[in-house]
DNA sequence: TTTTATACATAAGAAAATTATGTATATATT
DNA sequence: AATATATACATAATTTTCTTATGTATAAAA
């Protein structure tokens, strides 16, 4: 886990990602599911995911619903309509940059 | 070219990467050969390279010779050995990365 | 002759994280 | 019963890494 710093600028696709597969989580359970996902390769700080989230909700990508669960708050977040075709376009960038970097790293690149 | 974000903290891979493949290179090369290699996709910005060879030229990773072409200098940057030693992890690191990316956004991943 | 390309560099500012700290409840461990 | 860990939110200070802007200078092309 010494490329933590790899994952700068791909939180935010990480997060709509998430609910577009679960249709809504909260903030905590975000980060357990990301650690679960990646096996402990990446684990989100809350400092870095609540800013993320909020800033997400203000950009109208996300609502917000919270719930009380016994005593404790939860606040779940969920795809706006906008929020989900903004998902669809991070989606294809990240996937993009992704086979970018694969092919500029790529062992087999340097037989060219 | 919507994602440049996504490219952050992997330009001291990228570096370190073509330098393994090219034996010495300058920065002006460096910037052009990313923009072929990439098609266009990825474009270092000087303001972004020339602090970042110097920075991996003050941790020892590279070696600087000065050549002087026509009228104009250029800078010519090598692997130490150092440097040959961390592009081997870093380059590793990019591959992890890359991996769990990969299995982050794939579409495939939601019908588990 | 004026624009574009080559070739270096740094400074100001922005973006996105890390680290540290704070509050509070719930559960598990000793 | 006391203490540590897990759950659940949040923000502030700082750091890292970049973008944007600016500067200098030579060479080639329009």
């Amino acid at each position: 886990m010494g490329n933590q710093k790899l994952y700068k600028g791909s939180l935010q696709t990480i997060i709509l990602k998430l609910l577009a597969q679960n249709d809504k989580m909260y903030g905590y359970e975000i980060t357990q599911k990301v650690k679960e996902l990646t096996k402990g390769e990446l684990k989100i700080t809350e400092g870095a995911l609540y800013p993320a989230l909020h800033k997400l909700e203000a950009e109208g990508m996300l609502d917000v619903e919270v719930a009380k669960v016994g005593n404790r708050l939860r606040k779940y977040y969920k795809l706006t309509e906008h929020g989900t075709k903004e998902t669809v376009n991070k989606l294809a960038e990240m996937q993009e940059f992704l086979k970018t970097m694969q092919q500029l790293v790529n062992p087999k690149f340097s037989l060219e």
